[in-house]
Parts: C-alpha cells; sequence; structure tokens
DNA sequence: GACGAGGTTTACGTTAACGTAAAGTGCTTG
DNA sequence: CAAGCACTTTACGTTAACGTAAACCTCGTC
C-alpha cells in the first residue's frame, strides 16, 4: 500500500477535478461496457478525435462525453453515419458558414421528427405488449392458480 | 369511371368489410414503403406466413398487421431475431405450456424496460438537441439578422 | 401471339459495425 | 531479465438485412 505521490487515478473516481481527468481505453471501454476495439472503430469512423501521449490514445472529459452520446443515439438506432453527421458539424459551428448553420438546423428538426415518431411507436408498442401480457396471464390463471 | 361490380380493389381501400380484404405483396410493398424483397425476407425469417394461390402469395389483415408491428419493432431497433421471438410465441400461445407462458412473460418485461430506457434516452438527446439548436441560432444572429 | 405488368425462385453481392487473431511496443514488478 | 499486462497496428472474418440480377411463369390486352 506504498503511493506516495505516484498517479493512480482509476481507484477514486471522483478524487479529482474531474474536469481534467484523462482516460485510457480500457477505463472507457469498461465504464460503458464496450470493447477497446469499438472505441477504436468510432475513432476510425471520425467520431472520436484522442490525443496520444507516445502511441498510446488520450481520451479527455469531451471525449468521454462524446462516446457517451455516440453510444445514446446508436441505442436510438442511429447510424454511426447519423451520428458523425451531427457531431462534425458542432465541432464546425464556431466558424461555420451559414449555410452550414442552416443545414444543421435541418439536420436537427429531423432528428427531432425521428424521435417523436419513435415516441408514438413506442407508446404503440407498449399497448401491445401490455395486451400479448394479459392473455398470457389469463391463459396462465386457467392453466392453474400457481403463477 | 367506370367501375360496375368489377373487382377494382386498391383504388378505394376502406370500401370493403376490410376483414376479408387480401393483399398482393405488391400492394403492401407500397403500403409501407418497403420492396417486395424486404416482404420475402421476413417470411423467409418466419415473420410472415402468407396463404398461396396457385404460387402467388396471398396476405390477409393477420399478415398486413404483423408486417405494420414489424417494422415498427425495427423503428425500435430491435432486431428481426428478437421480433420473431415475441411472434412466435404469441401465435403458440393458446395452446403453450406454463414455462413458455413465463418465459413470453420475462421476454415481454425485457421489451418494456428497453422501452423505458428508450424513453429516456429520447428525452435526454432531445436536450441536446435543443441545446446545439439554441446555439446554431445564436450563432447565425451574429452573422446577420437574415436568419 | 407478342408483350408488358406483376409475380416467382435462386443465388450471388453489399454494407454496417464490429469480432478476432497475429505480431509488436513499453512499463513495472518479482 | 523474464514475465505479464495494457496498449498498439494490420488484416481478415462475421452477421444481419436486405439489394440486385437472371431466368422463368401467367395473366389480360392490343
Amino acid at each position: 500500500m506504498s503511493r506516495p505521490s505516484s498517479q493512480a487515478q482509476e481507484a477514486n473516481p471522483d478524487a479529482l477535478p474531474k474536469q481534467h481527468r484523462t482516460y485510457s481505453i480500457g477505463e472507457l471501454a469498461r465504464m460503458f461496457e464496450v470493447t477497446p476495439r469499438t472505441i477504436r472503430f468510432y475513432e476510425q469512423e471520425g467520431l472520436l478525435a484522442p490525443t496520444r501521449q507516445g502511441q498510446k490514445r488520450i481520451y479527455r472529459e469531451k471525449d468521454r462525453v462524446r462516446l457517451k452520446l455516440t453510444l445514446r443515439g446508436k441505442r436510438l438506432g442511429f447510424s454511426l453515419a447519423e451520428i458523425r453527421e451531427v457531431v462534425e458539424m458542432y465541432d464546425a459551428m464556431p466558424d461555420g458558414n451559414a449555410r452550414q448553420l442552416k443545414r444543421l438546423l435541418e439536420i436537427l428538426a429531423d432528428k427531432r421528427a425521428n424521435l417523436e415518431r419513435q415516441l408514438e411507436d413506442i407508446r404503440l408498442m407498449k399497448l401491445e405488449i401490455d395486451d400479448v401480457d394479459q392473455r398470457a396471464r389469463e391463459v396462465l390463471r386457467q392453466l392453474g392458480d400457481d403463477a
């Protein structure tokens, strides 16, 4: 248990400013339950751009957030290409020209519409799941009351 | 505008009992904006089971509903395998044994949890879209007031 | 009876999103 | 210094969900 002033980080993640923390690829992989391969692949696809220390990738808060958003997008069925489209424009925003910005607004409106449809889909699917559930329980009841 | 008593169906879909209507593969394809290939593929994957008239596929209401549900599931990111799992159990329900029914209830609970997570994901993603949208509009404003 | 519009089967091609394996680099620890 | 661990690159493999093409049937119609 000797740790005078070494840089052992992973033990207590909340112990430091959190804003200037860095992560290794393995750390991130464990945090989000994906493989390092997946993270490297996302980089190759232009969704992440970690810096290097020698040849090792160094991830900052910004990268972690991006990964989080990417995975969220994936869970909602967006393709990596779609996600990248937004991410790239977001990055280019500060000095983006008006055309690009308007295009970005279009994309955002599009995504929003998409989300609305998903909300409706979820609502409908819940109703049907309820229905199937009901029927299943009824059949179970008639098979004997030890449900 | 001659239509004495012929069987011209597609023109006015709501004109007949609707319950005993049948559909060709092309009709369904147009209704849902998919290709016939997709519909055949779903059959091959055990998601549809149309009857035949000669060698042509005949789809009934039941099949149409299934296709609708399948596509909805897809929009929510479920794989065809997952969708089939529910569909098959639903079909086997009337005479399904207790183990199967309980398994079905498990799957349903699982799907429900999945939907809940998606709801949360959508909520969060909407917030971020709003955020990006805001920023984009601000930058646009500063570039000149002709947004 | 040629033909065009729909349908059919068979089969190979394609894309996205990684998995997996091989071979090498660099630290630190017994 | 050998071993082990975490990381790296390169490259080929895999799966799901269709697309696409070819070659055939079967109507109603001109």
